[in-house]
DNA sequence: CTAATTGTCGACTAATCTAATCAGGTTTGT
DNA sequence: ACAAACCTGATTAGATTAGTCGACAATTAG
């Protein structure tokens, strides 16, 4: 159930980002703020930029800044995009289903499916705003 | 956050011998019914049993039988035994903690344990039983 | 204009992990 | 004795991860 450093990595840049106000951060800053190597981070920015998280500007003094705001930064979505499903199994993934041998009559499948949920509800109701503020916290098994 | 194969194939035997009574059953039998690999189930087998969850008897008419009630199985520890910690990062891991670089004001910590708590909670409240029965929706946030 | 600085892109690689596979053993029942 | 089963350790092909590298494009300071 571990999880890559691509998304850890990641949230850590744009954390970084997110405390650095609207201006803009070098790859070589953020990498030393972040401990990710730099070479590693270029290529995680650039995909946090295909994904419209973050923009850039080139040339002296460029470097990268969050293109939306904190608030509407979602962590599910991160994840998501960065490490692929959060389902623990394909055949319950909502995001990239994958059928399993077996699987009608599954015993384990709603077992899986719940794993899902849970794990989704509370990455998908915690946006980069509720890091930086350290709110953790979010609807608790909110109705 | 994909769980790996060996313990969702690990489950799905002991499933296949809760569904059994005390009736021995042999590898290939078990294999025929989950699909799994004979030969590679007999790792994982082996594996169950170093760990306490089965028995086995050798020789003509030998197999595996569970070694202890489905509802004393708990889903939780099976699969930490079969593919370590439940925790998406290694330092918010309660089984084999590892220090992060970052560690002391890490903002994402906070969110890592949260997902760790959550996933535990939930995977160390189901047994066996419960996934034999149908019965995948324990204590909810129980108090 | 030129040079320095910074992001962009694509290919490449070493190390690790996963999912098996295999070859030989040992125990047991008939 | 023989066959049916489990036991054990080694080995492996393929995938994935984490990172590296080199060349290129844009921007700005001087
Ligand atoms: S785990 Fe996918 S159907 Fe059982
Ligand atoms: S993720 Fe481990 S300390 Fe931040």
């Amino acid at each position: 159930m571990k999880l890559s450093s691509r998304g850890e990595y990641a949230l850590r840049a744009l954390i970084c980002l997110g405390g650095s106000g609207d201006k803009l951060v070098s790859i070589g800053e953020i990498s030393d703020r972040t401990l990710v190597p730099i070479n590693y981070l270029e290529q995680l920015l650039l995909q946090l930029k295909r994904n419209g998280y973050v923009q850039s500007k080139r040339g002296v003094n460029g470097g990268y800044k969050l293109s939306k705001m904190p608030g509407e930064i979602i962590i599910g979505d991160v994840i998501r995009y960065l490490e692929g499903p959060l389902a623990p199994m394909g055949c319950v993934s909502i995001t990239s289903y994958e059928s399993c041998p077996l699987e009608e009559g599954c015993l384990l499948k709603p077992l899986w499916a719940l794993v899902r949920d849970t794990v989704a509800e509370l990455l998908d109701s915690t946006t980069l705003k509720d890091l930086l503020d350290g709110k953790v916290y979010p609807r608790l098994s909110g109705s």
